[in-house]
DNA sequence: ACTTTACGTCAGTCATGTTGACTCGAACCC
DNA sequence: GGGTTCGAGTCAACATGACTGACGTAAAGT
């Protein structure tokens, strides 16, 4: 498949779309998550922490296996950061009841105010994003987004009740 | 999960729309750039060396500086990754002739396979997911990645050529 | 002539990931 | 009851990709 640019792809997607697409993400991920990098790392912290805080706040209770399959990274690796996280009383460890073995960790108080302040930041450009684009380019994004997403995890995003909405100022 | 998630928000959309946004661009990116991280790693490199290759071949002829101003790294950091690179002989420098400071950058014959290589995954990626989204939702995830990213970014990204769709407001 | 720019390099540090091996207690199954 | 699996934690060693700070050199700009 070599660069016929203008010539006709067989999947009837110009090259320079998908390569568009592939810079978007690039560039989107990137000053996505620029600012609360800096944030976190006024504290000590890093991209690490704020993942976890992130699911921890929005998963209350989910187990260290359960954080680990949506994280995507090592045993040893998440220890680090949940330590720190917990040394620095962001976070709590409570045990199952049903099963003793799971550690169920939920944030503190001080950790739902961290989450909520780096997390603002994303939600703001977010909402930025939204506006600017319209409604109906929300529900375009969210198609597109959920097509890239493994199968395994495309079940975490279920179809909305209601279109996601752009509630006018 | 127990989302007790309060009435009202003093944004103008849905907590919950702007959270599963967030949550879309990490699954997202984490699914978007594993496989190729994979292929890296059996050769010995790593992402950054991906970002390099990728934004070479995308400008060639580039300067070491204007690189430096797409990754958001600093010289440092790319100077090992670009050492790397020329050493394997997936990149070449020349000079500039207006400016002979200047190292510009491009791909060679290796490089460019290599760049291929680890870009048709991710563009298939990419392809899946607009196939399955249709256009119209294609446009919306341009305009939403768009409004993620900032201002000074924004013009990397013309307007795409075929319908000049404007949208007002 | 002086300053700035483009690039490179040396040296040290930090955050985040990896493998592999091992322990411990709880739960599960025969 | 006993063996095995599972959830979690830990120790050790290592790779990668980022950072800061300092310094050098050559070319271009003023």
């Amino acid at each position: 498949m070599t660069d016929v640019k203008s010539g006709v792809n067989p999947l009837f997607l110009r090259e320079d779309d998908l390569r568009q697409g592939i810079e978007l993400l690039f560039f989107g991920y990137r000053d996505f998550t620029a600012e609360p990098d800096a944030m976190l790392a006024e504290i000590g912290l890093g991209r690490a922490h704020h993942r976890a805080i992130y699911f921890i706040g929005r998963n209350p209770g989910i187990s260290v296996t359960d954080l680990l399959g949506i994280l995507r990274i090592t045993k040893q690796s998440l220890s680090r950061v949940l330590g720190d996280l917990m040394d620095q009383g962001f976070v709590d460890q409570r045990q199952g009841t049903r099963d003793r073995r799971r550690r169920l960790l939920e944030l503190t108080e001080k950790g739902v105010e961290l989450e909520r302040r780096l997390s603002e930041n994303q939600r703001q450009r977010m909402a930025r994003a939204y506006r600017l684009a319209g409604a109906e380019a929300v529900e375009g994004f969210r198609r597109v987004m959920l097509g890239l997403i493994d199968d395994a995890d495309r079940s975490r995003f279920p179809a909305p009740a209601a279109p996601p909405r752009v509630v006018r100022r």
